[in-house]
DNA sequence: AAAAAACACCGATTGACAGTCGGTTTAAAG
DNA sequence: CTTTAAACCGACTGTCAATCGGTGTTTTTT
């Protein structure tokens, strides 16, 4: 039963991470221009975002020079695949119920439309499914 | 951007949660009896951990002679509701597609027959609406 | 009513972990 | 070979869960 924390970003980390899904690949420098400035923040907090991220596997870097580019290897929607997957997790015991009510009631919520996309979703994933048999 | 709030729960507050979800209300003294003896700690770590539950507004609790009883007032499905509607709301930018297929794929994930379910549910779901459309 | 037991409440400590820097080392570039 | 930019290391703060001891208050018990 371990807890929902793991995964866990703090608001510096979401924020650069958001940056880079939203512009690409950035070294230290890139990200400070961008965010760090106008935060207030020193070149160095940056860079140990960036080092945290790096460790939590959510960011590759390749060394350009001698400055590392830093690039996100998941994207928004894995990022909340599996934060999801781990709150169901940690939460869903035995019954599933549960969880595909809070999925219709989130999808409802913003949306009415959002059922019939995720009907269509559904279906998408059962040929998907039926095509993989087929091979 | 400052929802996925710091560590939602740790350990022992799930576990505590977990007892009173399936033995129903609970003074310090029965948790303490149900998991702090075998975990080896004491009844004071048991209390603070109510009390930091009922402080997150998880639980509820009055006093009965003069202890408290406490009992949760969140169930297990509506806080996984939320804790997914809070991954959501940080995650999910504009587009609520990724959303949607993280639903049908974790859905299916453990078990297929799951979607079948989902689709029920999105039309009960619709059902409910109609019929609250007519009164 | 006095003594004993059961609790709540307060405060302190420890251990993670995000955020924050400064200083030092290393490596590139002129 | 000096300047400069970046990585690296270590430190300090703040927050939060977990943990417990001590103190005082309310019940029980005798």
């Amino acid at each position: 039963m371990q807890s929902l924390k793991r995964p866990y970003l703090g608001e510096l980390e979401m924020a650069v991470l958001e940056h880079l899904w939203s512009h690409g690949e950035f070294d230290a420098k890139g990200v400070y221009s961008a965010l760090g400035k106008t935060r207030g923040i020193s070149h160095n907090t940056i860079q140990s975002t960036l080092e945290r991220l790096f460790k939590k596997k959510l960011l590759d870097r390749q060394k350009i020079s001698h400055a590392y580019v830093y690039q996100a290897v998941v994207n928004r929607d894995e990022l909340m695949g599996r934060m999801i997957n781990d709150v169901v997790k940690t939460l869903s015991k035995n019954n599933s119920d549960g969880m595909l009510a809070a999925f219709v009631d989130i999808a409802a919520r913003t949306d009415e439309a959002h059922l019939d996309r995720l009907e269509q979703l559904i279906n998408e994933y059962r040929s998907n499914r039926d095509n993989e048999l087929l091979s």
